[in-house]
DNA sequence: CGGGTCACG
DNA sequence: ACGTACGTGACCCGG
């Protein structure tokens, strides 16, 4: 979605280290600052903060190489030893460089084993598919021109390091006579004494270009080495294998596994250099520093996150009309408690003690601004540290689609007054607050003080806040489907659809009613034919599947229609809508919503993507055209049992532990407890019934949905209630007391101390009371494995970025989560949902979790 | 727009 | 005497 005619992206500027401080070492002579060299640093950041004044990137990073060339071609070594070693003095100087990056908060990269221009590779790679930054690479390395895109251009320096040209395609192209993709064909061929590469003895940079433009990639050329003639001919032929060589010495990986992080390293804190700055005596990049800054630039305090609000400022509205008062406006603004909301299209922003607002491609260009500036404008506010919003997943939507940087709050309104009062149908700011970007912040400040209060601070900033970046991530990325699977399905399922439908007209001998109507079908079956079977619902016959299960014996028009409706309902809810909500990639978005459930569970829809039929082989057929990214593979984690486990650590009960904690079959187990025999003497019968009652404790159990699950009598559940009860008194015990604890405080609480209110356990009607009772029972238990996945969700997430894989986390189903990745990255991937999932949390019972990966979701269980 | 039905955990 | 297993979302019907 480049379409956006608003403005190119912000730019994250990535800097090639060592190629170049190599050269500001060459070009400049020593200096140094009581025998530390200093020169080249020096250079660096000149040229550095020329780069950054001309292009006005909003985040930057320098990649430096680790010389650990394990994984490279075993040859690597010897040429790469073939390199002038870099005398003492240079050498030196890259710590003093790396301590004055650090303390200007611009982001310091490396990898063990990996270049500088396998990370800028990398840089340009996440770029690209992050789709919120375009990536500017200042290098004086001539390998890095492969990695020119329409996304991402290069700044290569010349004549020393005092000027760069930039680089685009085209400019490739003009410069050199190849596309940028060819430029490690053309090393294979030519080679690069600067670089030990050897390339093809004879052939030079013209008759490599010649040679591509003929023949287009280095293994085009060999293979027709043949055809070409004479001594350049020969010359191929013998060095095909060291052309081949050289061209992989000169192919960038874009995989190093790097800490993408580019909110972090933002450009707007450089004078906090001024301290090491004056250290080295780099006086000149000292007071470039601080003139772009202002000497009064007070730091950004690193412990944002938990510090106090400042004082409520009182607001005033400022009219925003000259470029400069909005750039200082926002400037100023990000560095104190800030916030920006919608309003249909606009983005109101309260900012340093003053209410503004300012409508993005509005307000900011009426003002003469050019799209550029206005992007700049509003960059470092976006970025801010102490950003407050209400709904910040949205807003992330909203801003990424607008080519904006995505925002990283430190409070979310709407994730916090979730938090306090979660029953609520929704959470509209301006029912919460005034409605303006002032109100967050005044909002936030009541809800800091009432989550402190009920211990749940905890939760917001390091559970639903990380979170909500995650679930952003998989709306974004979604899930690919094959649509001819589900064409064939549907074409499949609506023929038979409509075999059914004639033969259940001609079985009832009535044609004329509408077999997807309730009330109609209720009167064929009941009043028409005169079936038994019980009125119930408040619009007449219940025709739902028990009834019809019931009738399967006394007509056959009954499971002609059970089997009428699974088909409608695969077809109307899974084939359909599938299809028509795929994206031009084939991709489904659905929305995941933090804030829906009681329980703190998540929720899916447009389309659900939590209710995909597996239970049927029938319906299960579905999950066949759900698969990854060409080529990639699909990783499938699920918790085994997560929600007795939880119930056995939370209650303590000895016997439940037991079994969790030998590995037992906890159905069979309970089986065997309950009726009293060995546990190789349950049988099948006896264990579903034992399951049954499982559940039924996880649901707050009553007798009468006991016996109408499993089909006896009252009486008798009421028997295998009693018994249960005796064998695992600690679960007896616990149910009594969440009941009782519930009815004392008016809400349950979830092992991280998530409250979901109870509002009828003191009512006075039975029914509701009894309903408020299980709630009691059940809130607990679904809350705290909600609790559980969700911290694994975020460590997923963390941990895909941190360690640089390309896998993706796109689903989540309550106790399971979906992963895509390449299929190298498959057995870690593999390994990474076990780990973060098993040890989310550490309960008095093992976590186990199951993990499958294949071709397509129906692969994977 | 509410209720019935049914897909999932 | 009453009507119940807990938590969701989508589709269809009919007022």
């Amino acid at each position: 979605m480049s379409e956006s005619t608003f403005s190119p992206r912000p730019l994250l500027l990535v800097v090639d280290g060592n190629s170049l401080l190599h050269r500001a070492f060459h070009a400049l002579p020593l200096m140094d600052a009581d025998g530390v060299f200093t020169n080249a640093v020096h250079g660096f950041m000149m040229m550095f903060l020329k780069v950054v004044r001309e292009y006005s990137p909003v985040s930057a990073a320098v990649a430096f190489d680790t010389h650990v060339p394990t994984f490279r071609h075993e040859a690597y070594k010897g040429y790469k030893a073939g390199r002038q070693a870099a005398p003492d003095e240079m050498k030196m100087q890259f710590p003093v460089l790396k301590e004055v990056l650090q303390s200007m908060h611009i982001g310091v990269l490396s990898a063990d084993g990996w270049e500088a221009d396998d990370i800028l590779g990398t840089c340009a790679r996440l770029c690209s598919e992050g789709g919120t930054y375009s990536c500017m690479l200042l290098t004086g390395d001539r390998d890095a021109l492969q990695l020119v895109t329409d996304d991402s251009m290069v700044l290569f320096t010349r004549k020393g390091i005092t000027e760069a040209v930039r680089f685009t395609p085209e400019t490739v192209k003009e410069a050199y006579g190849i596309t940028p993709s060819q430029v490690p064909d053309w090393k294979g061929l030519a080679g690069d004494s600067s670089d030990n590469i050897p390339g093809v003895p004879g052939v030079g940079d013209k008759t490599a270009v010649k040679l591509l433009a003929e023949y287009g990639t280095l293994e085009n050329v060999l293979a027709h080495g043949d055809d070409i003639k004479g001594k350049l001919g020969e010359k191929i032929r013998a060095n095909a294998d060291q052309a081949l060589f050289s061209k992989d010495l000169a192919t960038i990986r874009p995989e190093a596994p790097i800490d993408f992080t580019p909110g972090e390293w933002t450009l707007d804190r450089l004078a906090d250099g001024a301290g090491v700055l004056k250290k080295y005596r780099l006086g000149q990049v000292l007071r470039q520093v601080s003139a772009a800054e202002g000497a009064t630039a007070a730091p950004v305090e690193a412990e944002a996150r938990t510090q106090e609000p400042a004082a409520l400022p009182h607001p005033e509205t400022i009219p925003l009309s000259s470029p400069d008062e909005i750039r200082a406006f926002l400037k100023d603004g990000c560095r104190e408690d800030c916030a920006v909301c919608l309003l249909g299209n606009d983005l109101t922003i309260y900012a340093g003690g003053s209410l503004g607002k300012a409508v993005l491609g509005g307000d900011l260009l009426d003002a003469g601004m050019s799209p550029r500036e206005a992007l700049d404008a509003m960059a470092p506010l976006l970025l801010s540290p102490r950003l407050h919003v209400h709904g910040g997943k949205e807003l992330m939507h909203v801003l990424g689609a607008m080519g904006l940087p995505i925002p990283h709050p430190v409070w979310d309104t709407l994730l916090a007054q979730y938090l306090l009062s979660p029953l609520d149908p929704a959470y509209p700011l301006d029912q919460l607050s005034d409605p303006d970007a002032f109100g967050i912040i005044s909002l936030s400040l009541r809800q800091k003080k009432a989550l402190a209060e009920k211990g749940m601070l905890h939760l917001l900033t390091d559970v639903e806040m990380p979170l909500q970046e995650a679930l952003y991530d998989m709306e974004t990325d979604g899930f690919r489907v094959d649509p001819s699977v589900l064409r064939e399905l549907g074409k499949h399922w609506t023929g038979q659809a409509d075999a059914l439908r004639e033969e259940i007209y001609s079985l009832t001998g009535v044609r004329d009613f509408n077999l997807n109507s309730p009330k109609q079908l209720g009167q064929v079956l009941f009043e028409t034919l005169g079936l038994p079977g019980g009125k119930k619902n408040s619009k007449g016959w219940s025709t739902d599947a028990s009834v019809l299960e019931k009738l399967r014996d006394v007509h056959p028009a009954a499971g002609r229609i059970l089997e009428y409706r699974q088909l409608m309902k695969l077809t109307g809810t899974y084939v359909e809508p599938l299809i028509s909500r795929m994206d031009a990639e084939g991709r489904i978005h659905s929305l995941f919503d933090q804030t829906a459930t009681a329980t703190g569970r998540i929720s899916s829809s447009e389309p659900n993507l939590q209710n995909i039929p597996v239970r049927t082989e029938t319906g299960r057929e579905i999950r066949r055209a759900f698969i990854p990214r060409e080529g990639w593979k699909l990783c499938d984690a699920d918790y085994s049992q997560i929600e007795l486990r939880v119930l056995a650590h939370l209650s303590g009960d000895e016997a439940m532990r037991d079994a969790f904690l030998k590995g037992q079959d906890v159905h069979t187990r309970t089986a065997s407890e309950v009726y009293g025999v060995p546990m190789d003497e349950v049988t099948p019968s006896m264990r579903r019934s034992a399951k049954a009652v499982n559940f039924g404790l996880v649901y707050g159990i009553s007798e009468f949905g006991l016996s109408r699950n499993i089909g006896v009598s009252r009486a008798e559940a009421h028997d295998f209630i009693a018994r249960y009860f005796e064998r695992y008194p600690g679960i007896k015990r616990y149910m009594d007391e969440s009941v009782s604890r519930g009815r004392s405080q008016g809400y349950t609480s979830t092992l991280l101390g998530r409250r979901r209110p109870l509002p009828e356990i003191r009512n006075p009607n039975g029914n509701i009371r009894a309903f408020g009772e299980r709630v009691a029972m059940n809130a607990p238990v679904q809350g705290t494995a909600a609790d559980i996945i969700k911290i694994a969700m975020i460590r997923v997430h963390s941990a895909l970025k941190k360690q640089g894989l390309r896998a993706r986390l796109i689903l989540q189903v309550h106790d399971e989560l979906l992963i895509e990745c390449p299929p190298e990255e498959e057995s870690t991937v593999n390994g990474l949902l076990k780990e973060c999932m098993e040890n989310a949390v550490s309960l008095s019972v093992p976590l186990t979790v199951e993990v499958k990966s294949g071709e397509s979701w129906y692969e994977t269980k």
